[in-house]
RNA sequence: GCCCGGGUGGUGGAAUGGCAGACACAAGGGACUUAAAAUCCCUCGGGGGCAACUCCGUGCCGGUUCGAGUCCGGCCCCGGGCACCA
């Protein structure tokens, strides 16, 4: 062993015999217990940032923790590689985003390598790679098939930067989630998938996930928004028409004083047609329309509507009320369409008083006093007053029974509404997964027949963005004879949003070069669901919930058994530098490559895991590196002290063990429990490692005192501490391990196990208070009775001295903690 | 506005209701050295005291308890999510 520690060499060393050995091939053995822990599949953006190591390193940890404790572990990596950058490079640098996106791949694979990450090559996946983006379109078909991917017109959400479409997920406060353009309307016919048809399940099975942080749940919850209301119509008196509408507060539907219908409703333009409010009406919804969803959807923006010159009568008591058009109507939830009730709703309280509406209280709070007027509209509990026979109900009960009115007439009943919409999958770019269909004049919409999958991107494209995907300009693409009747036809030329990709590539893991179907589902449900899942909280509902959401239709469509993906959810925090996050343009930046040149990867991962527990922010710090370089400059040079004696098995640890020799076993035992612990319960990383620290402390204290040292003893510790070590700095423990005298590779070998017995200690220190507060401590033998505590702690001079004139009330006494004397 | 997190030394952070501040960083002092680096040892929440010791201290106010950073109620601040969702 050298008598330096030089990670350079001993990484480089390590790092090959890893790969020549195809060390980290999963192992299938079907006789150990499976562990799949997956950590978030990146963009191939051409490095690795901070974020990344943290990401990697802790999978990699509990990846090496399960394999050391006899798991057959699944531990993948792969490319989430078709996306907007790419392209961006291809615009601006005119290199093909197949190119750029290569040899970003093939970069990071090799920093990921010189991290020392015990990842399974041989199932890598790349979502650009047509063998995997063949059964993402297969999977499109399927959604096809099973009508949960249609095509509709409906105003979306446009990026004018992006020049593509977004899903309301990307849209985040009313502007693009990649590139923070503020988001416009735009009416067009898209792909969309039927995620609303899976929202009462999504929610449901949120409760099966016991592994998930609750936050995260709450996010999904809050996004798929459930709420229980009533459906039912207004009819327009002079035309006839129903509009129907959408209400949790059926209950103050006496207190209706107007209609209010979204300026899109299609209602609007029928209306209004050839009367003297058709071009106010038209200029009003055009004035709406230009607005982005910005402005449009935010609370801070005023309230503003039009009369439209017809009225609506009321189901319930014949009332003939006005209708309205209003901004703060939208049309995409609900109805479109809502009954305004100023008196017990805020935003109708608002709309009503700048438009002189009248205001009828319906629901009258128990301490009502009529005489005030009204500031504000009252949503909470009450008596229903002026509301026909239903005068006098609890507000919840006439709820109930208004509804079962409308029902018994056949004009409304309960209705379950959800925020969720519908996923919108097109996007007018090139570089994504090209979507399988074909338009045929004759036959319609046609599905690319499953044998000539995959549709190929074609490789020379003019890729400046605009309303039409770049693929619309490439003439052998877009002609096609039709697959059903052999005419000519086109090809869709949109692609696919990329979350479709990494919706199902963990499927593609367990089975990744299959050439018959997209996974295999004997391997599927071997290792599914995934046991550990660990990524970025920025993914808490965008990608997780669009996972979800694909493997509850792989399940009904029987290619899986698997209910949701997931079973644990481990969210990391940031890394922070200068209280902010690393961007380039703060100027903020650690290059993990800088770290691992200067200190090693065995240096970085400990000093990132080491800094924080992984579910919140980390703050970098240079020194704190240092500081983690320290520590294994300090064991190596322990190591190397003791070296000549750790040789062989050894002798094992013999019963004539001396005091300071039993306090050495038992702290070193109490370190094996408590890393065990720490790594598998709670990912309590940081104190794992400072209580490993500790054990190196107490064996340089060790090495001071005892004059003649047991080696049996330092040379279990030792051993167990490279062990305890090996999942966090995988490349020092070889070669620390070798130096021990152990066989084999250190990753190979079993995870300790602490000794019950030298867990005990013969004496503990215990604390004596008196009125709670700590007045002497005493060393007793462990496990001692209380009477016997007792009656020594009375015997101490200065317990004496304390409680000398007082009254003692009581004394509570904890066996190996505290007596504590309460005096009056 | 609503819903989640979180407030502990100079710093990152530890503490099944039982000695607050483990471990580490920084700082200060000392040893070794011609010198420096590296290493090793000591001090390190605040106040008072020569000292033994003592008082205060986990965002603020109150409560439960022999005992509260931890449990309960109210408030303040910071971070995140959602937000005309009828």
């Amino acid at each position: 062993m050298d008598e330096r520690y030089n990670p350079r060499i001993i990484e480089e060393k390590w790092q090959k015999v890893w790969a020549e050995n195809n060390f980290h091939k999963t192992e299938i053995d079907r006789t150990k217990p499976e562990y799949y822990v997956l950590e978030m599949f990146p963009y191939p953006s051409g490095n690795l940032h901070m974020g990344h190591v943290r990401n990697y390193s802790i999978g990699d940890v509990i990846a090496r923790f399960h394999k050391m404790r006899g798991y057959s572990v699944l531990h993948p990596m792969g490319w989430d590689a078709f996306g907007m950058p790419a392209e961006n490079a291809a615009i601006k640098h005119g290199i093909h985003p197949a190119e750029w996106t290569w040899k970003n791949i093939a970069n990071m694979r090799d920093q990921q390598n010189r991290m020392g990450l015990s990842y399974d090559w041989e199932r890598e996946v790349a979502t650009c790679h047509p063998e995997y983006y063949r059964w993402t379109q297969w999977l499109f078909l399927l959604f096809y098939e099973r009508g949960l991917a249609y095509k509709k017109k409906a105003a979306v959400n446009w990026c004018p930067d992006c020049a593509t479409v977004l899903a309301n997920e990307q849209v985040i406060e009313g502007k693009c989630w990649r590139c923070d353009s503020v988001v416009i309307k735009q009416d067009l016919e898209q792909w969309f998938f039927k995620i609303t048809a899976y929202a009462d399940r999504l929610l449901a099975d949120l409760k099966e996930l016991k592994g998930w942080p609750e936050r995260v749940k709450i996010m999904q919850e809050n996004w798929i928004g459930r709420s229980e209301g009533t459906e039912f119509s207004f009819t327009v008196k002079e035309t006839g028409d129903q509009i129907p509408v959408y209400t949790t507060r059926i209950d103050t539907v006496f207190g209706v004083s107007y209609v209010v219908l979204a300026p899109e409703h299609p209602l609007v333009e029928k209306l209004t047609q050839g009367t003297a409010y058709e071009e106010p009406a038209r200029a009003f919804v055009q004035k709406m329309q230009s607005l982005n969803e910005l402005s449009r959807t935010s609370t801070e923006t005023e309230k503003e509507g039009l009369p439209i010159g017809v009225r609506a009568v009321n189901p319930f008591n014949g009332e003939e009320i006005p209708i309205l058009i209003a901004n703060y109507v939208l049309m995409d939830y609900g109805t479109g369409a809502v009954m305004g009730v100023p008196a017990h709703d805020q935003r109708d309280f608002e709309f009503a008083a700048k438009y002189k509406l009248p205001v009828k209280p319906v629901v009258q709070p128990a301490d009502a006093d009529n005489s005030s007027v009204l500031t504000a509209a009252y949503e909470d509990k009450g008596k229903l007053v002026a509301s026909g026979e239903f005068t006098g109900m609890d507000n919840e009960a006439a709820k109930a029974a208004m509804t079962k009115w409308l029902e018994a007439k056949g004009r409304g009943k309960l209705r379950v509404n959800y925020r969720l919409r519908d996923w919108l999958v097109s996007r007018q770019r090139y570089w994504g997964v090209p979507i399988p269909i074909i338009y045929c004049a004759h036959c319609g919409v046609v599905p690319v027949p499953a044998e000539q999958l995959p549709v190929l991107l074609p490789e020379k494209v003019s890729f400046a963005p605009g309303a039409k995907s770049p693929l619309a300009t490439v003439d052998e693409f877009v002609n096609v004879t039709c697959p059903v009747c052999g005419a000519a036809a086109r090809r869709e030329t949109d692609t696919m949003d990329t979350f479709i990709c990494s919706s199902w590539y963990y499927y593609r893991y367990t089975s990744p070069r299959s050439t018959t179907a997209p996974f295999e589902a004997q391997e599927a449900d071997h290792w599914l669901p995934v046991d550990q899942y660990i990524g970025g909280i920025e993914h808490a509902i965008l990608h997780l919930l669009y996972s979800r959401f694909f493997t509850k239709i792989l399940k009904d469509a029987g290619l899986t058994k698997v209910n949701e993906p997931f079973r644990n959810l481990l969210t990391q925090g940031m890394v922070i530098k200068d209280g902010a996050k690393m961007s380039k343009s703060k100027g903020n930046v650690v290059s993990p490559e800088e770290i691992i040149a200067k200190y090693g990867a065995d240096t970085a991962r400990l000093f990132i895991l080491f800094a924080a527990p992984p579910e919140r922010d980390l703050e970098w710090s240079d020194q704190g590196v240092e500081g983690a370089y320290r520590f294994f400059n300090r064991l190596w040079r322990l190591v190397h002290y003791y070296a000549p004696h750790l040789n062989g098995s050894g002798k094992p640890v013999g019963d004539k063990l001396n005091k300071t020799d039993k306090e050495l076993r038992r702290i070193h035992h109490t370190t094996v429990r408590k890393v065990t612990d720490d790594i598998s319960g709670r990912f309590n990383f940081n104190t794992a490692i400072s209580s490993i620290m500790e054990l190196v402390n107490a064996i340089y204290g060790y090495k001071e005192k005892a004059a003649t040292p047991n080696i049996p003893v330092v040379r279990a510790a030792i051993r167990d501490i490279v062990l305890l070590l090996a999942p966090f700095a995988p490349h020092i423990t070889e070669e620390l391990w070798a130096a021990a005298g152990g066989q084999g590779s250190v990753h190979r070998q079993l995870w300790p196990v602490a000794d019950e017995a030298a867990l005990k200690a013969e004496e503990v220190e215990i604390v004596v208070q008196i009125n709670g507060k700590v007045r002497d401590k005493i060393v007793v033998p462990a496990g001692l009775g209380a009477p016997q505590m007792e009656e020594q702690v009375h015997q101490l001079d200065r317990i004496k001295e304390l409680t000398e004139g007082k009254q003692i009330v009581k004394v509570i006494t904890v066996p190996d903690k505290l007596v504590n004397i309460v005096v009056k």
